[in-house]
RNA sequence: GCAGCUGUAGCUCAGUUGGUUAGAGCGCCUGACUGUGGAUCAGGAGGUCGGUGGUUCGAGUCCACCCAGCUGUACCA
């Protein structure tokens, strides 16, 4: 009956949907990761700054308009004086907090950078969780075309340190003057029309997944999808709609400058979309002078991003090799964006303080090179296991494993209550590359015995009965004490192990 | 949020038109081997069949609602 009453009230140990434990394996491959981003960020001049994962909601500017309430999409929470807290969802805004923050003090341009995890209230899928990691770099007091161009090339330049080969991705850009200016001249301007925008926007935001039909659908009457939902399109008329489609479409057919050109068409008179074409243009001279072609760096239509913040260029940076085919591989798509948010500080500020930066979605871009098999997710070597033989002389093992340690050799003693057999077990799960054993024979002799797991794994295949298996002792050697340190530096150099690095 | 599908042991899954005590493989633990990983053999632990309510003499199976997961879609700073 008790045990009835425990097992009812027995916790249920679960994991938050939409987080993820992270194992050693996963760590160390972030840690690298994250090692060549910053070496790549630090060679371009931008320095370590971070900020707490907390925020006042109003500092990262999500409650929404007339509502006492934080944006759900964000964790909020109410300090103790009733203030409202969020953790950040990026690590822009909280940067835009800090550099207005202690504006008179900072370097101006001021450049920095910053790793780290971010919150998002959303829904969960695949490859996207509630918690993941962003390395972020961002350009202060700056409004020139450069800025934004060698965020690009340093987004490039991470791919490849990263070992995604030129080819593999490309960093899409585009501006959200440009698209304004395309609204505008098909009679989108102007606060009546802020909802029609918003969905003209994000429609072509769809064209590369959904194509010209799909856009085309959500630009006028509306989408069914293929579970049967229906999503509300723009209700464009078909000049509009032509015209749009024109813009989108002519990506690509020739070299930046034509493409620009075919957009200052459609664009027409628009002073905004000019504007930007003109940016993209200097913007282009920068980049194609620094020899970065299009097989890197991109204009295309279709980059919307976000519709918070920015204002001028924005950046994407996609895997493009081949995904989300029939074999049911994933899709990785954007790994990375940015742009430019030049309004983002004012909001803290009377003046206008223009800005510029880029985010790598750390997560999601390990997933993908996982599937690329640029990561190594094995597990690594575990540390030397030194056995107890005899309860009673734990402090003479526990000497071994200091010594050992001294040399700078991962080890450890067993410290479960287990036999020999047990002990044995635990060192192969932790991949032990050897371990230590000394019993009362060998005490006597003034040796230990040194157990090559990985020798002995191998040599297990070709032994039949466990009478034969036990008594061979596959692997194992005699050495005296004093020549602990070296044998079992031998042993690890036959492996080709380094010894004063943990692996995982 | 909307739509479709799916929830049975740690994992992958069986479970007949509703019918005794819900099964298998893998994994885990113990032993054979009292001083040694693997293989083999023997034994063992582990389930309120996602939850609640209903129909029924009887529900893992049928119905309703809820929850969770997957897929698509919307949103994505």
């Amino acid at each position: 009956m008790a045990d009835k009453t425990k097992e009812a009230n027995k916790l249920k140990a679960r994991l938050p949907r939409g987080l993820a434990d992270r194992g050693p394996a996963e760590i160390a491959a972030t840690r690298t990761m994250i090692e060549k981003i910053r070496e790549v960020y630090e060679r371009y001049g931008f320095e370590p700054v971070e900020t707490p994962a907390i925020e006042y909601t109003d500092a990262l500017g999500k409650f929404l308009p007339d509502e006492e309430r934080p944006n759900e999409g964000v964790f909020s929470f109410q300090d103790d004086d009733e203030q409202w807290l969020s953790l950040r969802y990026d690590l822009t805004a909280p940067l835009a907090r800090y550099v207005a923050e202690n504006f008179d003090t900072l370097p101006k341009p001021y450049r920095s950078y910053r790793v780290g995890w971010v919150f998002r209230n959303e829904k969960p899928g695949p490859g996207r969780f509630r918690q993941f990691m962003q390395f972020d770099a961002d350009t202060v007091g700056s409004s020139a075309p450069a800025a934004d161009a060698e965020m690009c090339m340093m987004a490039a330049d991470t791919m490849e340190a990263l070992g995604v080969p030129r080819g593999s991705y490309l960093v899409k850009v585009n501006s959200r003057k440009v698209l304004d200016g395309v609204l505008e001249s098909v009679g989108l301007g102007g606060e009546a029309n802020s909802g029609k925008r918003l969905t003209v926007l994000r429609a072509i935001d769809k064209y590369d997944r959904l194509g010209r039909s799909g856009v085309q659908a959500l630009l006028g009457e509306g989408r069914k999808d293929e579970s049967g939902d229906f999503t509300r399109g723009a209700g464009l008329n078909e000049k509009q709609m032509e015209k749009v489609l024109n813009y989108v479409e002519v990506q690509l057919v020739g070299d930046l400058e034509s493409v620009l050109k075919d957009w200052s068409r459609e664009i027409g008179s628009s002073p905004t979309g000019q504007e930007g074409i003109r940016e993209l243009a200097e913007f282009g001279n920068f980049v194609r002078g620094a020899n970065y072609g299009p097989d890197r760096i991109s204009v295309e239509s279709s980059v919307v991003r976000g519709l918070e913040y920015y204002t001028g260029p924005v950046f994407e940076v996609e895997l493009t090799f081949p995904t989300g085919g029939a074999d049911g591989s994933p899709r990785f798509g954007s790994v990375g964006g940015g742009g430019r948010y030049d309004g983002l500080i004012a909001r803290f500020r009377g003046e206008s303080v223009p800005a510029t930066g880029f985010s790598i979605g750390v997560s999601r871009l390990a997933a993908a090179l996982q599937h690329l098999g640029k990561i190594d997710a094995r597990p690594g070597p575990g540390p030397v296991v030194v056995t107890v033989f005899d309860r009673d002389r734990l402090a003479d093992y526990q000497a071994m494993v200091a010594r050992l340690r001294a040399a700078k050799i991962r080890a450890e003693l067993y410290l479960g209550g287990g036999r020999m057999a047990a002990q044995l077990k635990y060192a192969d799960k932790r991949n032990a590359p050897c371990v230590v054993i000394q019993g009362g024979e060998e005490k006597a002799r003034g040796e230990i015995q040194i157990k090559d797991l990985i020798e002995g794994a191998k040599a297990a295949a070709a032994i039949a009965s466990h009478q034969e298996w036990r008594e061979s002792r596959p692997a194992q050697f005699a050495v005296a004490e004093e020549k602990l340190v070296e044998a079992v530096r031998e042993v690890l150099a036959r492996h080709g192990l380094r010894q004063d690095q943990p692996s995982s």
